[in-house]
DNA sequence: AACATAGGTTCCAGATTGTGAAATTTCCTT
DNA sequence: AAGGAAATTTCACAATCTGGAACCTATGTT
């Protein structure tokens, strides 16, 4: 669950912080739930008392982190809703993107991703659908291990994220072993992008390149997916070089990632 | 029944969250604010230690809620923006709407808006642009506060909202007393529309209709704003009956209001 | 109508937990 | 290299949070 460095496995202490760390996780609970939670829910989920949870939510309530549903339990509050309308911080980023990732699923016909490294894996935060029907499902929000797919690769590969601590395995292609691993993203970082085949899904072909930011370190990954029945071992590069083409014509990109 | 926005300013005691209470003020000033804050700014603005405050900014960012900036300070941290990417809770209420306020755009040419209960006072969720240049401003992500604002006027009337403890004048027609607000509200409950006419801007007029669950209870308010030149006191009407008529043909808006 | 149950809030004594000044470390500037 | 600003960690202390139980207050049942 813990989205530490492979080696080492020091338990850190980290003491002092009891309450919020407890406030945070009921917090992430609440607005990861798409339905509204109640106190007995949260009680049992998290096995807190249940006058120590209900305090704490009043709190965030009290704040507008959190609100009271109509019909009772609780959810989102105001201030997260309006951070939420207002856009996030990613605004910027898939705002100067769309055209491009249009642009590469109009020639490819295949899906377009964005993802960038989350909390817990890979998030993606934007998609472009391809012509095809197959294949075309929308994953923004969803989150993938580092390990495994295309986009983790390229992160982990330009210093955007680090490879999980544990490789669990998601097909039997999925890289598992440290060693195999490393050499894999040495060699990603020679080519400039990464490709997974059969790695996360089977018969799911995924290929990524970084978007840098001014000191060359991945701020985000752009992708193309398909099925292994499009997307030959020949078309890699081909994809890969489109990709790089079209962003390379984005004005702005490197100033938007120091910033 | 009439609401009472009376006195009953009980000082409440809200005992036993100190630290959650400062986790959240901490974290709601990093999320409201442009660029990434410093650790010192914080300390500075809140008063706070700074052994305190580094304390549960960490906690802050161990939970993903917050991040550090590639230059140092604190931005939203990737479970927020995730949270964003993926809609907030205002998706399906403003997806459902807004083919109605485009239409409502197209025939009266101003500036359709879309506002809820915000934290404090009202937010504006969504807004579609008239085709006059005079008076397109988009204010979505602001507040304004509820007794001079229109949309505010018809939540308080449809019990969305509550009156603020104090009036505090915008302009020189702004309701300042509590009695005056009283009759207002009972008219707007009568109605069912409200105006504001130069309350809470000089110039600006704004007529708004509530937007209702199964209940009957205001979820948001629906409004339509422009200068004083354009909208007379004899549009009023006319335009809370085109936006209640463009409402109607809302499909399955009762259920979500609901849900 | 009275009762029963579930879900939520408040109370309170007690010790675990958070606090903040100061020391330490980190990292940038001169 | 040295100096300094900014952030983190340390530590003794007591203020703060905890959690069980009592107390509400709706909703459903006999």
């Amino acid at each position: 669950m813990s989205e530490k460095f492979s080696l080492d496995m020091q338990e850190k202490p980290v003491t002092g912080t009891q309450a919020i760390d407890r406030a945070c996780d009921l917090l992430i609970r609440v607005i990861n739930s798409e339905a509204p939670v109640t106190l007995s829910e949260l009680v049992s989920t998290t096995g807190l008392a249940k006058g120590t949870t209900s305090r704490i939510l009043s709190a965030l309530e009290r704040s507008g982190l959190l609100a009271r549903s109509a019909f009772g339990g609780f959810e989102s509050g105001p201030v997260l809703n309006q951070y939420a309308v207002r856009g996030g911080a990613y605004t910027a980023l898939i705002g100067s993107l769309t055209s491009a990732m249009e642009r590469i699923a109009d020639i490819t016909h295949e899906t377009v991703s964005l993802a960038v490294t989350g909390h817990n894996g890979i998030d993606n935060i934007a998609q472009v659908e391809g012509s095809y029907l197959l294949g075309s499902r929308n994953w923004v929000g969803e989150s993938v291990p580092s390990h495994c797919s295309a986009a983790g690769k390229v992160l982990i590969a330009f210093g955007g994220a680090s490879a999980p601590s544990t490789l669990a395995p998601r097909t039997t292609e999925t890289i598992t072993d440290f060693a195999t691993l490393d050499a894999h993203i040495r060699n990603v970082r020679e080519v400039g992008y990464a490709v997974i085949r059969n790695e996360l899904e089977q018969g799911l072909i995924s290929v990524a390149i970084p978007v840098l930011d001014a000191s060359n370190k991945a701020i985000a990954a752009l992708s193309v997916s398909g099925p292994a029945e499009r997307i030959t071992p020949g078309d890699e590069l081909h994809i890969a070089q489109l990709m790089r083409r079209e962003l390379n014509q984005v004005q702005g990109l490197k100033q938007e990632g120091a910033a």
